[in-house]
DNA sequence: TGTACATCAGTGAACGCGCGTTCACTGATGTAC
DNA sequence: TGTACATCAGTGAACGCGCGTTCACTGATGTAC
């Protein structure tokens, strides 16, 4: 009656793929992923993910999608509220870096443009979408502080800089190590930068 | 007599297998990458590579610590002459960039913590020293700007801008068509970016 | 409510392939005397 | 200078393996009447 005996069919065979695609690339990075190991982790046949996805590549761009949706959603649930540019702007960063640390294996797979399909029309619409989000509140930034702001130059900026520190943030412990040195927590260091960005910009 | 037939004996077998390597992940990224391949490219045996390196993890490890040499070798071009710190970190940030984008399969590979072996003692030193350069820097900012600067989480922060900016920076122009905007050249972006992280750094 | 049939989701066997690693080998180089 | 021998660098055949993809199939679900 419950679910004891695993059914014939899944009920979300996409989603329990995506999910595994994520786990397995949080666990052994992009060069670690196989369509047959995600196939045993979701309990289910080789060949089943053909039906779904077509190719190795079709699944995971369907990841990378999910990745930026996902980041859109953050950048939504981050801004709620927010009417200060400044403010608005930090709530970003600090999501981006968090969807970054909660969903590893998507991450990771979000701008490998050589493993998936990025003029897929999902994609694009999810990855523009986001960069879109940032484009926009860099435009009240500019509005609200300073009039000259190149508002591409300081999202490109901003995103780079953040993406940098969502990449990094996982190996930062190890550095310290050898280096015997201390690392401040990842949300001061946002917070620090951010302000710094904002003053830069600001200031011109 | 010149060099028409090929030697049995390559002359410098291991730097030419690091230069192929580098060539392979350029083009297609450590997904792409293959010890066969990159003999191939070589023009050796595929079984040539394990008496340099023993296996794939070794030749990966070894293109690595190579990325980091020359990194380390950028950064004291870089300085060279230098005094004030602020142009220092400016020039090592734009070095860095460089580095990055001049040696594409190197740094793919750099920060591949998965696939190489990061505790080797040569890769350890690499990687540690360009680390350790960059503190030194950051020693010499909070000297003469503020003394209360927190050099850990500057060196962090540094690092991870400008290595935001060179990961993103290939996708960058691909990023501007979809959304027809136009991006600055990369090096004003440096320019900028450092500028305001170093105003960030003496304002607090 | 019941039956027939189409559609959909997942199976498992089969394929051919490129891979990493091993191993006995051979060709070239260097060194001892 | 010449010879013997050790060492080193690269070969090519062989191995077993996991992979992606294909294909005819079967089980489950949904729909028309």
């Amino acid at each position: 009656m419950s679910g004891e005996t695993p059914a014939y069919h899944h009920g979300d065979l996409p989603t329990a793929l995506r999910a595994a695609t994520a786990e397995l690339i949080a666990e052994r990075g992009p060069t670690g992923f196989s369509l047959r190991e995600v196939a045993r982790r979701a309990g289910v046949s080789h060949a089943a993910p053909a039906h779904h996805f077509g190719d190795s590549r079709g699944l995971l761009t369907s990841v990378a999608t999910e990745g930026f949706v996902q980041l859109n959603i953050a950048f939504a649930e981050a801004v709620e509220g927010l009417t200060d540019p400044v403010e608005r702007l930090n709530a970003c960063g600090k999501a981006y870096v968090s969807t970054a640390v909660n969903y590893p294996g998507h991450f990771g797979v979000m701008c490998a443009d050589e493993i998936i399909n990025n003029d897929e029309p999902e994609f694009v619409e999810a990855s523009v979408g986001a960069y879109l989000h940032l484009l926009g509140i860099m435009a009240d930034i500019r509005d609200a502080l300073n009039p000259e702001l190149d508002i591409e130059a300081a999202a490109t900026m901003t995103w780079s800089a953040v993406h940098g520190l969502a990449t990094l943030a996982p190996g930062l412990d190890s550095v310290a190590e050898k280096t015997d040195t201390k690392t401040a927590p990842l949300h001061d260091l946002i917070d620090q930068f951010t302000g710094m960005m904002i003053s830069g910009f600001a200031a011109r």
